[in-house]
RNA sequence: GCCCGGGUGGCGGAAUGGCAGACGCGACGGAUUCAAAAUCCGUUGUCCGAAAGGGCGUGUGGGUUCGACUCCCACUCCGGGCACCA
């Protein structure tokens, strides 16, 4: 018998899926549909393990929907623009697309070792400049759809690189690349338009086949409240409120709490600070904002994290409309230019932020909500009667926290005050990155017709190859060639915006891509997305949760609004699954720490099959998991049993048998048949480990079976090896495609029809019935299934164990035939 | 601070409220071998016992139940997410 060589058997099953297309399927495949779909990865180079979990549990989806008779549409593809490739770009030189597609050749080729299968003919590139056409296509229409906007927004900007920075590039407020301090700075920047789709993007999260965590997290980020918003009037010198300036805005959650508010605060980037402040306060405002300016995000938040919130008193005072009492105004870098109206009610009594701003200023504090008798705190937020709370046309107290605010809400709205409003947390999702190794946005400045976007002949905008990456910036600000253009409306010179999108736009339809990457005059069909959309398993890492998982819907949620995609196809992505990382020693695997583990070194010392299989069985596949738990020794091992035992060579016996079945027989053959049941089920479930546990321990089965001096029926066994070869074919593809092969002259099991398992034999008929004694187990008896309580009472009754443990008559019995017969005594 | 997960043998982990520890690793014993590796067959939670058998065992404390790893309450430790959102 040949020895089992994953070395020599894996390429040679890879070759004939990639040659024969096997895994391809055309938009009008007859097939009830199935998209499987693997987050595209950023190309890095070979895969890493973590890139090899995350395809191998697709595959294995891919191909069992497959041999369930489902036309399955498993495409793969790069998000190859992005920051590596352009540091690289800055370290060497080299132009980031020669670099990025050298990196794609070999993340292409690791994938293809593992034996992960895809329709290639669809594979697909951020960078290719047929898919940037229709990225800025898109782009466009969202523009016209006004859906696209550009306002000034702080960002994080790197002096020393002239660029600016996503927050995950700054570290303890220093660039990452250049160890420069990251400043503040206001620029104008493009956003899309996702607050307008804010509700539904909550409301639609209950209808998904998602994880819950990852729902609570959208849930949270998005973060609606419901609350009012109302006008504090401007007092004059004499407190009382002035008639000839608008008041200010607040929003609260909070209305019941008015009664209790003693002052208010603004933000210091609010506009109308500077009106609002009173000449002697203006030089030390103006010193406190610009203190506030000048302090990066992270000590700003670990300064005022302290107790006492850093503020200032303005001089000016508003009338708290409850009381009608002017309260001072203050400006307090608590309170956020982005949220609500940057401005709010401060009620200490209630709120613990504004009791400890309270307390450092020395301002009055009114509780309007009854604490228990027992509250030893500060600010009291729970519930409880209101108290305080009382006015000529208004009563709130004795009403409980719900009650309250209904009130007071009314009452802000019959005073013509304010009115009900709803906040989400979500803001605008800014797009535009002073980047080289990206999107070009594709607009132009001119200066008679201002900002214009580009006609579609003119797409796509790319990025042009003769660029020096030695000077700081994006080279693109610096290009005339690419910078110089004419106005597409007055044809007069205009320049061309050099931002480029965040990456997260390339990922954001991607996937309606894959429905139709031939088409040449629309991204897609509507016709070839409502072919294969929604994806119906969708996996990623958890650390795609928020971000990429939310632009994706309000991709989808836009797309189908302005009619590029089918009108009711609101959620792109049915189903999700969310793997667990791979670490190394308990800590994150990194290049730098040196602990990485090379899967293509694995590949060619045990084979992928064994990889693959460990990967399967290690852990529950949404677990992170450590390197160091893999068990490929006892995959390997497995692999080589199964080999030995299901080549048509074999060594292990030489006696099997024909003619009828004996008892031992049909036990196998029912052992099968439980087999395929549970194997189904469990690939289902994504319990994967578990599946294994169950190849293993039926293959241990079969080897005690098959030495048995009886020795093996020939037919029985055969099934049974057939069986498990079917199974384990979507886990471990190559090695039960060649013994398929070799068992049925030359079929391909991957062709084959998932079996069925026969129900009749799954129905048992002697069961195993143990009997506790006060809920220990004392005894068990195999019984028939068919037993009657009577007769397990009595059988429990009789055993010698039992009797020991009885001291006397039983109390209670039950019986819960035919499994348990549990003994009071 | 708030919101999610999770604590089970020497280790990774199994277990619709019904035999805790499947399967694998490791360890130990046996077969094979001149010998070893590989392979094959066993044993393996822990304590007492020669054995039969028994005591104790799923982070801690309580509760519900004939019966709890599983459900409920409180606590604790670990991991993750959000973090001044009014």
């Amino acid at each position: 018998m040949p020895r089992y060589t994953p070395s020599t058997i894996e390429p040679r099953w890879q070759d004939l899926w990639a040659d024969e297309g096997t895994y391809n399927i055309d938009n009008d495949d007859p097939r009830e549909k199935r998209y499987v779909l693997s987050m595209y990865p950023y190309p890095s180079g070979p895969a890493h393990i973590g890139h090899v979990r995350n395809y191998t549990f697709g595959d294995l989806l891919v191909r069992y929907h497959t041999m369930n008779g489902k036309g399955v549409l498993s495409p793969i593809g790069f998000d190859s623009f992005g920051l590596p490739a352009e540091n690289a770009a800055m370290k060497s030189g080299e132009h980031p697309r020669p670099f990025t597609d050298a990196r794609i050749v070999e993340l292409t080729s690791s994938l293809r070792r593992i034996g992960a299968v895809y329709d290639s003919r669809r594979t697909l590139k951020s960078h290719d400049p047929m898919f940037m056409k229709w990225t800025q296509w898109i782009f466009l229409r969202f523009f016209e759809a006004g859906l696209v906007y550009r306002a000034t927004s702080p960002v994080n900007w790197c002096p020393g690189c002239q660029t600016v920075l996503a927050n995950e590039q700054v570290i303890d407020g220093r660039c990452d690349r250049s160890d420069d301090l990251v400043e503040k700075r206001d620029m104008e920047q493009w956003f899309y338009k996702i607050t307008d789709y804010a509700q539904e993007l909550l409301d639609e999260l209950d209808g998904l086949d998602w994880p819950d965590r990852v729902k609570t997290m959208q849930r949270n980020w998005i973060g609606r409240s419901e609350g009012a918003e109302f006008g504090l009037p401007i007092a004059d010198a004499d407190g009382n409120a002035r008639s000839d300036v608008p008041p200010l805005p607040v929003y609260t959650t909070r209305p019941d709490t008015g009664f209790g508010m003693t002052f208010a605060v603004m933000a210091p980037e609010h506009p109308r600070v500077d009106e609002l402040t009173s000449d002697e306060q203006r030089e030390a405002v103006e010193a406190f904002r610009s203190q506030v300016n000048t302090k990066s995000d992270i000590e700003r938040m670990s300064t005022s994290r302290a107790a006492d919130k850093r503020g200032i008193f303005t001089g000016g005072s508003v009338v708290n409309p409850f009381t009608g009492k002017p309260i001072p105004l203050f400006l307090a870098d608590y309170v956020l230019m982005g949220y609500g109206t940057g401005a709010i009610m401060a009620v200490p009594g209630q709120d613990q932020r504004d009791w400890d701003f309270a307390r450092t200023h020395d301002l009055e504090i009114v509780r309007t909500v009854q604490p228990p008798d027992d509250f030893d705190g500060e600010a009291y937020v729970g519930t409880g009667p209101a108290i305080n709370s009382a006015r000529e046309d208004l009563d709130l107290d004795g009403l409980d926290v719900a009650e309250a605010k209904a009130k007071a809400s009314d009452w802000l709205i019959e005073q013509d005050l304010g009115e009900p409003k709803i906040n989400f947390r979500l803001r605008d999702w800014l797009l535009s990155r002073q980047r080289f190794w990206g999107c070009p946005i594709p607009m132009v400045y001119c200066d008679s017709c201002g900002l214009r976007p580009l006609p579609d002949s003119e797409l796509p905008i790319v990025a042009p190859d003769d660029v020096d990456f030695t000077a700081i910036g994006s080279p693109l600000t610096k290009h005339e060639g690419f910078l110089n253009t004419t106005c597409p409306d007055c044809g007069e010179p205009a320049r061309r915006e050099t931002d480029t999108m965040d990456t997260f736009v390339d990922s954001s339809w991607y996937f309606l891509r894959f429905t139709d990457p031939w088409n040449d005059e629309l991204p897609f069909s509507k016709e070839a997305v409502s072919r294969f959309l929604p994806v119906d398993q969708y996996i990623g890492g958890v650390e795609h949760a928020i971000l990429h998982l939310l632009y994706t819907r309000f991709f989808m949620k836009a797309l189908a609004d302005i009619g590029l995609a089918p009108k009711d196809l609101r959620e792109p992505m049915k189903r999700l699954f969310t793997q667990g990382m791979v670490r190394m020693g308990g800590g994150k695997m990194s290049k730098s720490k040196g602990n990485t583990v090379a899967p293509e070194a694995i590949i060619d010392a045990h084979g992928a099959d064994a990889l693959r299989l460990a990967i399967l069985q290690v852990k529950p596949p949404a677990e992170d998991v450590d390197w160091e738990d893999f068990q490929l020794e006892g995959c390997e091992r497995f692999l080589h049993r199964l080999w030995r035992l299901a080549h048509p060579e074999t060594d292990l016996y030489s006696n099997p048998r024909d003619g009828e079945p004996n008892e031992a027989d049909a036990a196998i053959e029912t052992a099968a048949h439980v087999l395929i049941d549970r194997v189904s089920n469990e690939y289902e479930r994504w319990a994967y480990n578990t599946a294994v546990a169950g190849f293993m321990e039926f293959t241990n089965t079969l080897y005690r079976y098959v030495q048995a001096p009886d020795g093996p029926h020939q037919a029985t066994l055969d099934h049974a090896l057939d069986t498990v070869v079917q199974l384990l074919a979507p886990a471990v593809p190559h090695m039960t495609a060649e013994l398929w092969k070799l068992r049925h002259d030359g079929e391909h099991v991957h062709l084959t029809t998932w079996p069925v398992a026969d129900q009749a034999k799954l129905v048992v008929d002697t069961v195993t019935m143990i009997v506790q004694v006060n809920g220990k187990v004392r005894d068990r008896f195999e019984v028939s299934a068919e037993i009657s309580a009577q007769e397990a009472q009595d059988l429990a009754l009789g055993s010698e164990n039992v009797q020991a443990q009885l001291d006397g008559e039983p109390k209670k019995i039950i019986v819960r035939q035919p499994k348990i017969v549990n003994i009071v005594a």
